[in-house]
DNA sequence: GTCTATACCCTGATAGAC
DNA sequence: GTCTATCAGGGTATAGAC
């Protein structure tokens, strides 16, 4: 907490930081403006490319904000586990609790900014944008590869690969989960009967989940698609 | 197949149809611009509007198109095996295949533009938008409302509500499996051997990965959270 | 019926007064 | 550091030529 910048313009950044992501939450980074970015921040126009210089470099800020200190916890949470298994391998469930636990838990105890921003995470990880996707590699790759090693440690007999996929379905199951926890009951016309504290309800049905996809046998032929009528699996490898 | 329209008419609306796909797939509803689709599809600005009114149409347009036929081949497949059936209930697998199987296999077969429309899909399902979240509860409706009795006979064992969930967590895991089949490598940094087939290797390993999750061990209290250091499951009701 | 040209608005971004 | 005024470009939609 340096005195380089006043109270003043901290907290105009602030308030611009909360105004966008809220903004980029409900319309996506396309539909956002920062007109109204910071219309919803009560400052000028101007205010955000003076203290951001762009809509992407807000965009990052927004994210990086809450995201480097979730990743931070994801690898504390981990560094924790392993140094009291001493050497052993994790569970998979410990494993899936430190990284999507994490998440959920975070979003929680940050009351609805931290749910604004879970959102917010959820459809940004369905963003194709080229400096989305730079942006998120960037702050994601040490966690990922921690995380990765530590599931090929505690599922040996499971191939990478087969890990790796598995991952990712993972984290599909759960931005969408997050990112669609208010709009997708549309899509389905579903009453779940969730009201308001849909995340506490959420976390251990998800978790089950995943750790059911997780421990799934796996498919019938290893790399082969399922015996249907065109396959087409010549390789051009040498 | 009525003559009410010229075959150069038909071209124009299938050329703007085929441009809309790529677009809307690569940047989103919102990120997607009438200029570049009729750019790419080498007609005048105006003739999108000419033929389908508003952007809005027009993307409901080159939704429909395919998700109609899709959802009526889930339609006839559902019943095909129910038929076959005779009145006992499914196995989830094959409940499972019906709808994502069916889904990635019409994807195979229908070549690049069928991947193309596929990975729309995926994006789609995650654009919050209203006009879109309605057209696609339009679509689904009936589609969704038959796989779930399927479903709930297939696990009379698992409340519904868990089956709902679960659905809601497996389409999320297909939507960004698809949607991400390229994007999602380059966030991970992962090397997964993907070159060109990824569909045919996706598949086997996305349903193993659904059918796990789906017959998951059910969360430990119904609906309590887990059993941690600083839980609050103090419910607000009386 | 089909396409061309254009209108009109809103976007992100900037220069310069305060 | 903050704000006003403004820019150039791209957004959707439409009036009118063929």
């Amino acid at each position: 907490m340096t005195e380089t910048v006043t109270a003043d313009t901290r907290d105009t950044r602030q308030r611009i930081l909360d105004a966008a992501e809220g903004v980029f939450m409900a319309c996506g980074y396309d539909g956002a403006s920062m007109r109204q970015i910071a219309g919803d921040a009560g400052v000028n126009l101007a205010a955000g490319h003076y203290h951001f210089g762009s809509k992407e470099a807000l965009f990052q800020a927004v994210l990086n904000r809450r995201l480097h200190v979730l990743n931070q916890e994801r690898l504390r949470v981990l560094d924790e586990l392993e140094a009291k298994a001493a050497g052993a391998p994790l569970k998979p469930s410990q494993i899936l609790d430190a990284f999507f636990g994490t998440l959920l838990r975070m979003a929680i105890t940050h009351g609805p900014r931290g749910q604004t921003f879970l959102r917010l995470i959820g459809r940004t990880l369905t963003e194709p944008s080229e400096f989305i996707r730079t942006a998120l590699s960037k702050e994601f790759a040490d966690v990922l590869e921690r995380y990765k090693a530590a599931l090929f440690r505690a599922l040996p007999e499971v191939p990478k690969e087969e890990i790796v996929w598995r991952f990712h379905f993972m984290l599909g199951a759960t931005s969408y989960a997050i990112a669609g926890i208010d709009t997708l009951r549309l899509i389905t016309d579903w009453q779940t009967g969730a009201t308001d504290d849909d995340l506490e309800r959420l976390a251990p049905r998800l978790m089950s989940f995943l750790l059911g996809g997780l421990r799934a046998p796996l498919p019938a032929a290893p790399a082969a698609p399922q015996p249907r009528g065109n396959v087409r699996n010549r390789r051009k490898k040498p």
